[in-house]
DNA sequence: AGGCGCTTGTGAAGACGTGCACAAATCGCG
DNA sequence: CGCGATTTGTGCACGTCTTCACAAGCGCCT
């Protein structure tokens, strides 16, 4: 389940500020999500609460971490050292959330041999001895479009079989590699067409428009978080 | 629909490599869906290809471009000109797909002034003004989680009503206003999820191990990509 | 003009996700 | 020890999304 790591971040903050339990209202709550959802979801996952109290939140983290195989600490190769891979690479959310960035690698000799937070880039042409060394688990894509596909292969070549992609492009890989793609301009237009559909309705209250003006009304967008208590 | 923005992106590739039709099979796997799926899709939208031919590409991406509102450039205000706000501020992926990043924002005083891309950072006590200037339509959260909740609801106060939440924490926000989140974490603990079914599955071909080691082979992720042709 | 091949648009069936509502279970307290 | 308050786990129904399959439509070639 997606959720899984939204209902950890959640239960990571109740352990902070000192809840030992947790009921699934008041995690499905921190998590934004309905209750009902939030109990079948860790139910499939087979951990037990306890009736009449809820769960507890030390377990319930360990079991979560187990599930999403983060109790071995992945390593994770960063693919393009640019603009956004300086900032994932500077980036200390991964650390605490299980994972360790274990290469910076570039295609630019330019880059080569640049610090960033500890880590020395290198070259690309160095993947297969990092991947040996390192034993890379995931590899992450933040180069321009038109290198990413070449990037996964190298990736996938190497072993990788897990795969985060930054650049606006679908990859095509062999069968048992996971990709993600992660596109802010997608998320924006997604808003952007969220704007449009508001305004028109606020416009044309009462219907009336051409067939195209009338049309945003009646669509929906999955994976959006709208309008949670105040 | 979540995927329009993504044939968008498909088609202008085809229209820069000098196509002027394409077929629902084509796009389709340009934009990495089933072909069904695409024409559905693209039938809901109200606009028409030609049977025995295909889709006209230029027509489509104005059709598409208009039911995504992105006929007007919005305006979006970013704040939080940290280690991930460089990044957005000076990636010009937005500007081509139809947005204008209209003003920075930062609580710290020594970022404030800043130049960056041609835009000066300003502080964030300045929101109302520049959101009466520049008429912000978007909204975009890069701060720490901890101030994220207080940024949301100044945006908020100053009329925006959708959010791209950078921050790994869920926004309350009053009805009518949309948030979109997107966390590399989680992103990544998915993929780490995957590794970690896909090892109990060579690891254990035939069932055998505990509930817990057997149960990451039933569980699905949406929204992933995964084995899309070679 | 007619037929043939190709492509769209869509009906129907099935899979899937969601949320309600309630029984079962546990704890605390009298 | 028993009862009530509370909360989990889940059966069920409903709506949505996905996919297949095919009829209808269009253009081209003869
Ligand atoms: N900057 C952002 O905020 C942002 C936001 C969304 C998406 N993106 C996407 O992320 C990707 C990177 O963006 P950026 O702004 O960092 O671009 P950038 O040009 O600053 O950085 C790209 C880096 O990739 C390296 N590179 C190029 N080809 C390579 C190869 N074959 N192997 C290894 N490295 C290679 C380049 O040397 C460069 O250092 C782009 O696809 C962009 O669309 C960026
Ligand atoms: N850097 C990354 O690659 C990355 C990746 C994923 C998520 N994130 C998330 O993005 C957010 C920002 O990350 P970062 O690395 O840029 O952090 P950062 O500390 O480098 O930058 C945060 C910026 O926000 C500003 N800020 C703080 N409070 C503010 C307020 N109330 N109003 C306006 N501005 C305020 C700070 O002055 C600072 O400039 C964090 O929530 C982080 O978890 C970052």
């Amino acid at each position: 389940m997606a959720r899984l790591p939204e209902y950890l971040r959640a239960l990571h903050n109740l352990a902070e500020t000192g809840h030992e339990t947790v009921s699934s209202e008041g995690l499905a709550n921190a998590a934004g999500v309905n209750s009902a959802k939030l109990r079948k979801d860790l139910s499939q996952l087979g951990s037990y609460g306890t009736r009449g109290v809820g769960y507890d939140v030390g377990l319930l983290i360990d079991q979560i971490e187990y599930v999403l195989g983060l109790t071995q600490r992945r390593a994770v190769a960063l693919v393009g050292v640019g603009n956004l891979g300086h900032a994932l690479a500077g980036y200390d959310g991964f650390a605490s959330r299980g994972f360790r960035i274990a290469a910076l690698l570039d295609a630019d000799q330019e880059r080569v041999g640049e610090e960033i937070n500890g880590l020395v880039v290198q070259h690309i042409d160095e993947l297969p001895r990092v991947a040996a060394e390192e034993s890379i688990a995931i590899g992450v894509i933040a180069t321009p479009a038109a290198a990413a596909q070449r990037v996964a292969d190298q990736l996938v070549a190497v072993g990788v079989t897990s795969i985060l992609n930054f650049a606006p492009c679908v990859l095509s890989v062999p069968e048992g590699v996971d990709v993600r793609k992660v596109d802010l301009a997608i998320e924006l237009q997604i808003l952007s067409f969220h704007e449009h559909r508001k305004a028109s309705l606020t416009a044309l209250p009462a219907a009336g428009g051409s067939a195209l003006t009338a049309l945003p009304g009646g669509l929906a967008v999955t994976e959006s978080q709208e309008a949670i208590g105040t």
